[in-house]
DNA sequence: AACCAGGAAAAG
DNA sequence: TTTTCCTGGTTA
């Protein structure tokens, strides 16, 4: 080493978290190094914190030597693939937000960048104990049994069913030697060849080219489509399979893996163990080891939500996007992302196949196989016993509901007839609560939140109004409290529990079941519910958006759509999208009992082409018509970013801030900057490209904070960032 | 004079 | 993002 770089800090550049656009700067104490992907603890202003060592060396941003503080410990732990590297550089550039903040979500596993502690373990050793009595024996008859194998004091004293005592008697008298035993694995590994799926012949074909996808290993996009109950799952598991026998990591991405038991169940019945868990909920003591052993690369299947695209693996060899249409899939604050996009650049940068998985897929990823950017690979037929149900509209117009009801003589009819032969139905609407509007019928007051101005859902069973948007509760009072006056308070509109009240009138025998996601008793009562439908134990199951996903009715004949108009009218660009994603779910719910089964669709808009493509099950249709929808600008065109910014408090550095970031956005995007005024207005009529980012007003406070916009005046909550959609070209 | 909220600035 | 600093306005 010459004189001159022992004066010259050997320094290092490091990912930390703050939205600064560019790594710091910190110095190497001698001795220490670190390579590109190394994780490492640094001083950042008064505290320590965890980040990713960028580059080694000068890196040209020029600080002040004397400013530069040293790197505090460089963490015992893998360092991230190049190709780690290389994704959080792009997510960071793509959705315009900070790599400090990208490496963030990367290391948000707090305790797990030291080793795992060893586990303290005990072995045979030739010594018997002087006395033995019968428990000592089993111990010992179990020990030799799996010699040379240690075991842990509880796992010895638990298996040969005797008190820890004993097992610690036996190691005091030499029986048993102290050993460490490498952490336990957080899940036993896969078996490929466990439960051997049985293939129809449209599956088997599509198993095999996703399993050549592997053998090839190198990138390839593909999507996987077909109707519930078609046969996807088993599909991609032998993807898995083949990624798992060739010594590859897989990542499993679920939208809500809180709900995802079945998934669990089914995987285990195909490889004999669970895949290691990933979301926001885990334990923070898996969270650790899951991490750990991901980037280890011991753990070789992960099924998880969107964050788990940010885990750290060793050796990725094949990603699944499962319902990649979910909205779920979107994170929408801080690193604003659609996770199955950021899934397919991952794989696309790990050179490793993707699946994205769906019966009713996205617009823009049917677009992108149409244009053959992603294979297509389509199972078109169910399983023998299960037949898609009829499904047809009902024109309200024609049937009209009782007065004060909101079920069709035409459902009805269903019902009953339904009920006769002792199967099930379900009904479907997506509104929680009584109903969704009260007001006083002498005064015309109506129940608004006082926080942010949405209605206030009546809640019959628990005796509240309640605001979906922003929690606030309150009890129904008994008198307007504008005019004063009793008992003249009017339900507006039906919920679920309406229809419950409807239902009941009507066949005061039947066993009703109303399930929703603020249902008392929360996720446990709602699988003992679950579980008490599949048994028969329910004639009609009325739900929300929740009877749509995961579960299924193996009993069910009949679905009832209360209201198909209601998500087509909220001025979200994406309604018709999602109408028809969430039609199709609900319908495909019935008919998986080898009998004939119906689907009823109520509606006042008969003639609406999306309800008619949900009818006749014609999804060609419908995407022929969203795509048109696109053609003619009603939607905005694939291919580019948008972002605006929205500046709610007129503050002088939002243009400076928008302008940076037009500057630094890839030169496809398109970003607007809008001032308090004139942005919700813009809005509203379309005017600006960022109806493309009405993905922005899925956000219930997104939306509540437009109305406030819009009916007030300017409001300040500081600023605001609606970003991002798809540009499913620049992936490829 | 002490206290507080809220915004701006800095962090290597 | 988190923390500190600064300011203007309030309270004691």
């Amino acid at each position: 080493m010459s004189d001159d770089s022992k004066n010259v800090p050997r320094t290092v550049s490091v990912l930390v978290p703050t939205p600064s656009p560019v790594p710091y700067t910190y110095a190497l104490p001698d001795g220490v190094s670190a390579d590109p992907g190394a994780i490492v603890q640094v001083p950042l202003g008064p505290r320590q914190v965890a980040g990713i060592v960028w580059e080694v060396g000068d890196n040209g941003n020029d600080i002040d030597p004397a400013k530069l503080r040293p790197v505090t410990t460089v963490f015992d732990c893998p360092t991230l693939t190049p190709d780690m590297r290389r994704f959080i550089a792009w997510v960071s550039r793509y959705t315009l937000s900070a790599p400090g903040m990208v490496a963030r979500m990367v290391l948000r596993a707090p305790a797990a960048f030291e080793p795992e502690a060893p586990v303290a373990g005990l072995a045979l050793t030739d010594e018997r104990p002087q006395r033995m009595t019968s428990a000592r024996e089993r111990v010992v008859a179990l020990a030799a049994e799996s010699s040379p194998m240690a075991w842990t004091r509880s796992g010895l004293a638990h298996a040969a069913g005797v008190s820890l005592s004993v097992v610690d008697g036996l190691a005091a008298a030499g029986t048993f030697e102290a050993v460490t035993l490498p952490p336990t694995a957080i899940v036993a590994p896969p078996d490929p060849n466990h439960g051997p799926p049985d293939l129809h012949d449209s599956q088997a074909r599509a198993a095999e080219a996703l399993t050549g996808d592997i053998q090839a290993d190198r990138f390839a996009a593909t999507l996987l489509e077909g109707v519930t109950g078609a046969g996807k799952t088993e599909v991609y598991f032998e993807a898995i399979a083949a990624a798992v026998s060739a010594g590859r990591q897989v990542l499993v991405m679920l939208p809500e893996i809180a709900l995802t038991q079945a998934f669990i169940d089914r995987f285990e019945a195909r490889f004999g163990a669970p895949p290691a868990p990933w979301h926001s909920d885990l334990p923070p003591k898996t969270r650790e080891k899951v991490w750990r052993q991901v980037a280890e690369g011991s753990v070789e299947v992960v099924a998880g939500a969107r964050s788990a695209l940010f885990l750290p693996f060793a050796d990725l060899g094949l990603v699944i996007v499962d319902e990649e249409h979910d909205a779920a899939y979107k994170q929408e604050d801080r690193v604003y992302y659609n996770a199955r996009d950021m899934a397919v650049v991952r794989a696309k940068l790990a050179d490793c196949p993707v699946v994205l998985v769906s019966a009713t897929p996205s617009v823009e990823t049917r677009h992108n196989a149409l244009e053959g950017r992603y294979r297509h690979l389509r199972l078109d037929r169910r399983h023998a016993d299960a037949a898609l149900p009829d499904v047809a509209l009902v024109d309200m117009r024609q049937n009209p509901p009782a007065r004060g009801g909101f079920l069709s003589p035409v459902l009805l009819d269903a019902m009953a007839q339904t009920l006769e032969k002792q199967e099930q139905s379900l009904l479907f609407l997506n509104r929680r609560g009584y109903a969704p509007l009260t007001l006083c019928r002498v005064c015309g007051h109506r129940f608004a939140c006082e926080n942010c101005s949405a209605w206030l859902v009546e809640h019959r069973f628990r005796g509240q109004l309640q605001c979906h948007h922003c929690g606030h509760h309150e009890p129904v009072p008994e008198a307007c409290p504008e005019c004063g006056t009793f008992d003249h308070l009017v339900a507006c509109g039906p919920g679920i529990e309406r229809i419950a009240e409807e239902t009941l009138t009507h066949f005061p025998d039947a066993r009703v079941i109303v399930l929703s996601s603020d249902m008392a008793g929360g996720v446990k009562r709602l699988r003992l519910e679950m579980e008490a439908i599949a048994k028969g134990e329910a004639d009609i199951i009325i739900g929300t958006q929740l009877v749509a996903k995961g579960h299924n009715f193996p009993l069910l004949t009949l679905v009832g759509v209360v209201d198909a108009d209601l998500g087509l009218a909220n001025g979200d660009p994406r309604a018709a999208e999602r109408t028809f994603q969430l039609l199709s779910q609900v319908t495909g719910r019935a008919g998986r009992t080898g009998r004939q089964s119906l689907g009823l669709i109520q509606t006042f808009q008969p003639d609406h082409a999306v309800l008619k493509a949900c009818a006749s099950g014609d999804a060609e249709a419908f995407y022929a018509a969203q795509l048109a929808e696109r053609e003619r600008g009603r939607m905005p065109p694939f291919g580019r970013l948008a972002a605006v910014i929205v500046s709610a408090t007129n503050r002088p550095d939002a243009e400076a801030h928008g302008r940076a970031l037009r500057a630094a956005a890839p030169s496809s995007s398109d970003i607007t900057v809008l001032g308090p005024a004139e942005a919700p207005l813009a809005m509203v009529r379309g005017r600006h490209r960022f109806r493309l980012l009405v993905h922005g007003s899925e956000r219930a406070d997104m939306q509540a904070y437009l109305r406030a916009m819009i009916a007030t005046a300017p409001n300040p909550r500081g600023s605001v960032r609606v970003a991002v959609d798809v540009d499913p070209q620049s992936f490829l």
